[in-house]
Formats: C-alpha cells, sequence, structure tokens
DNA sequence: CTACTTGCAAATGCTTTGCAGGAGA
DNA sequence: TCTCCTGCAAAGCATTTGCAAGTAG
C-alpha cells in the first residue's frame, strides 16, 4: 500500500514539475505511519535536526501537487494528512481539550445525505459548493482519563 | 431582537465577573450588524483609531463567557460569530478562493442524521462528541464573478 | 550543467502581554 | 476607592522568505 502512494505521490509532483526528493518521501512515509492529521511538529520529532522550514516548504509542494492535504481543528497548529484520493474520504474526530484529530468515517447513509444537501444549496443559494468538512468534536480518551 | 442579544450577553459577563463596557457591547452590535462570521479586521474597520488589542482581548472574553465563538475557515484570519445560543445552530459555507464565510441552515432531516452519527461514534469509539461542525466548500458569487 | 532543493537565518504578520492611565460599580 | 478595562508599545510564535551551497536529472 505505501508503494501505491509514493507512486501516486511521485506522479502529481511530476505533474507539477516538482521532484520527490528523499525529504518528501519521508514525509509522506510519516504521514502514512500517522494515519491522522499531524501537526509540523510531530513531523519534525522524527528529525530534530532538521529546519522546520523545510517541512513547510516541502508540505506546501505537496499540498499543491494534491498529496497532501491542510487540516485545522481548534487550537493554533496546522496539520496534515494524506489526500483524500489517497486515503478515501473521511471525517475528523476532533479534541476540544488537547486538539487532537483523529479520523473517522462515517455511514454511507450520511454521506448520501450530505451530497444531497449540496446539490439543495445549490440551488438555493449562488454558492457553488465543491465538497464538505464534517467534524466531530469533544473529548478523547487521553483527555478524558 | 438586538436587545435580546445584549440582555444575554450582559448576564453571561456577569456570571464569570466581567463588565459589559461600551466597547463589548460595539462588537457585539457589529456581529448582529454582520449576521455571519467576521475578522478582526473587519471589526476594526468601523474603528480604524482603536487598537486591535482591545478587540483582541474583548472578543477573548466574550468567548470565555459564552457570548460569541470563534470560527475557522480555510484562511489564516480568525472569524468570530454570536454563540449559537443567540443565533441558532447553523453551518457555513466556506468560500476556498477568498476565505469569506457565510452563515447556511441545513434541512432539519440532516441534522437528526448527524445527531445520530454522533451517538453511533459514542458507542463505536472512546471518543466522546458533544457537537458537530458542518461546512461546505466551494467559490462565492464574489468570487465566480 | 542547469534547475530545483535544502539549510540557515532573518523577516513577516497575526496574536498576546506588560504596564500606566482611565472608567465603571 | 478598588478593581476592571483600555491604549500603547513591545514581545511571542507559527509560518514564510532570501540567499548560498548542495544535489538530482
Amino acid at each position: 500500500m505505501a508503494e501505491d502512494v509514493h507512486a501516486v505521490a511521485a506522479r502529481r509532483l511530476r505533474r507539477v514539475e516538482q521532484r520527490y526528493t528523499p525529504g518528501r518521501r519521508a514525509l509522506v512515509d510519516a504521514l502514512i505511519a500517522a494515519g491522522r492529521p499531524v501537526t509540523i511538529g510531530e513531523l519534525g520529532a522524527a528529525r530534530p535536526h532538521l529546519p522546520q522550514s523545510t517541512t513547510y516548504r516541502n508540505l506546501g509542494v505537496l499540498e499543491q501537487a494534491g498529496v497532501v492535504r491542510r487540516v485545522v481543528g481548534t487550537d493554533e497548529f496546522s496539520r496534515y494528512e494524506l489526500a483524500e484520493e489517497l486515503t478515501g474520504h473521511h471525517h475528523h474526530l476532533v479534541c476540544v481539550s488537547c486538539g487532537a484529530v483523529e479520523d473517522f468515517e462515517p455511514p454511507s447513509r450520511l454521506e448520501r445525505s450530505l451530497d444531497a444537501v449540496i446539490d439543495s444549496v445549490a440551488e438555493d443559494t449562488d454558492f457553488r459548493a465543491e465538497s464538505h468538512r464534517l467534524d466531530l468534536l469533544g473529548t478523547c480518551a487521553t483527555c478524558r482519563a
């Protein structure tokens, strides 16, 4: 599976005339391993000597290429995860206490409702909705302990 | 309606031992007038001479008191709106191009689905969901023009 | 070789904070 | 009068950028 991701990442980077360097590959590996949106700090923890500016820059490039996606939670830190085309459509559980974010896949019935809502909004307003973002806010097990 | 909001705001501030000063009242008025989440910059535009630090501080106080809520969009600016207890439960249309946010009320059928999902998540995971946040992402009329 | 990448360091810009004067209760 | 609030200025901190050296192709 990881190999597939790397193959897609390499292809998408090439499409925007960027290289799939070891540093960028390591970032993608870290995101695969995490399996949830992680902060820049968490990504850098694996390589403390590496300057964060490079991480920021590479995540920016990967985002442009459509390999990763920026996720906003409730705290002041940006989080990143693999793009949905690579992981499948999903939503997030956001801890309002510590800011941690986990993935979560809602029943397909709900997804159909959401899609229907998008269509109806398109009819009722002059806003053109392309996608949706659904987060459940609450407290994670760690913060409740 | 504005008077009701002010009454509630005053009560909530008193509960946390804070005063409902003219500056804070003006903020609440601006939020009522806006009718959508607005940035600090937009709030300050009405009083250019006022230091933004005061705006930040007062919004912080109002947030603690449960009068306003912080809304995160896709850009780097924080936005604020009146708390849902004052405006009613709703969701947001977020423009991915300019970052503007508008309110939107989904059909009650969808809300029931969302509530059901929250309940099922509570059963399936060790995350305790309290509320949800649904944003439709797309482009606003202005950006499409 | 040529262009993209990286590391380092400095800058940027939103947001927060310290402090002294001013206003509410 | 005592506490909270405001204005001003300076500091914080995540994020961005300039520049020179390194490296992929």
